[in-house]
DNA sequence: ATCTATTGATAACA
DNA sequence: TTGTTATCAATAGAT
């Protein structure tokens, strides 16, 4: 039948042949959970394990030379002594340092062309899916600070509608219906036709004053 | 009480103390395993990870420097005979050449972060209207190339079964058991998982072999 | 940081 | 090596 599983020491496995099933499932593991802790955190992420025969296995979330490069300039780094000032970037611009800094504007520039659908023929179907929804989360995040600004130009206004609305008052016009205050009623309608069918959240982005045209600002 | 579990998607997670802490929890869990693998299997484990903001966490079985030159002349073998990489760099690296470049990387990761949602507050409504088209633009783009590539794949899958029910036909019943490489974990995989319900075109990206699984025998 | 309900990983078997 | 299942371990969400 199936596992009667028992907890392990963490010692080394003598058995060979249960050593090398259990090496082979706890790599994939291992790797999965590297590649999961890059992509949910935004972690640059580099793991290199080599099998008790020699076999290499890697994973690395960008390019390991990158990574490695970028331990190597942070040991650097915590080798030096900490005296100097805060964290200012006095460092020496050697050519590694600036081989460094090239290398990751060249893996910005092509990550930025990719976000923008150029050069996209070198991604994985994975790596597809991946840009995919961060495009869609960086565009649902947009929309949402769009409708936010649309929100509070509202207030500013509502405001300067009642303002203006006082002032009349004072005026001589009598007759003017007061409400009260601020509701929130106006800022909630949602009147407008949607153009498209884009990828527009279509909910309350389109809000607009149910007012005359009064200059903004 | 206690945590209503549930599971999540593999993808980078928007809000930033969810981020963190996410990112705290499973980096522990990650340097475990690592450090179990080493010992369980005698293997030879290093693993470096830099934070989002770019912290600098690494374990290594061994020793790190060791590790990697291990790794470098595993992956030198597997390369290429090409090997000028230690000391080529036939640019001016003088300090403004540097400061040129740390800005200009520093205003890349910016717009990369504002692509993916962050920092928008201090783009204008003008900005953001850009920012969308960019995103939805790119966001095209992916989707058409993704539904290619599934299109290409489909074909030679097709080809594949065709060429397999062929030979079954000639030979009986031959066993066929292809073996992936050995180096890397990423990504081999040629299935596409649609976990969820996204902005997808829905279309004939889950085109599928329309084939019975084996009819020859 | 601490606490659980759940999901996820995996040891033992087949 | 691959698959299955019983258990153990990691961890998402809530405190």
């Amino acid at each position: 039948m199936a596992g009667k599983r028992e907890r392990i020491a963490i010692r080394r496995i003598d058995n060979l042949a249960a050593r090398q099933v259990t090496f082979s499932k706890r790599r994939r593991g291992l790797f999965k959970k590297a590649e999961e802790l890059s992509i949910l955190c935004d972690a640059e992420v580099g793991l290199v394990v080599f099998s008790a025969t020699g076999k290499l296995f890697n994973f690395a979330s960008s390019s390991m030379k990158q990574i490695i490069e970028r331990y190597d300039s942070h040991s650097k780094t915590l080798l030096k002594s900490e005296a100097p000032l805060s964290q200012r970037q006095s460092h020496a611009d050697d050519n590694s340092t600036c081989a460094r800094l090239r290398e990751e504007l060249a893996e910005a520039s092509l990550k930025l062309r990719q976000m923008r659908g150029e050069e996209l023929q070198s991604l994985s179907v994975q790596q597809l899916q991946e840009l995919e929804k961060t495009l869609e989360s960086g565009l649902g995040s947009v929309l949402k600070i769009k409708r936010m600004q649309l929100i509070e130009e509202n207030a500013r206004l509502k405001e300067q509608v009642n303002r203006m609305a006082r002032t009349e008052m004072q005026l001589g016009d009598s007759e003017v219906a007061y409400e009260e205050g601020q509701s929130s009623e106006s800022v909630t309608n949602a009147s407008c036709p949607r153009p498209s069918a884009d990828t527009d959240d279509g909910s309350d982005t389109s809000l607009r004053l149910g007012l005359p045209l009064f200059s903004a600002k």
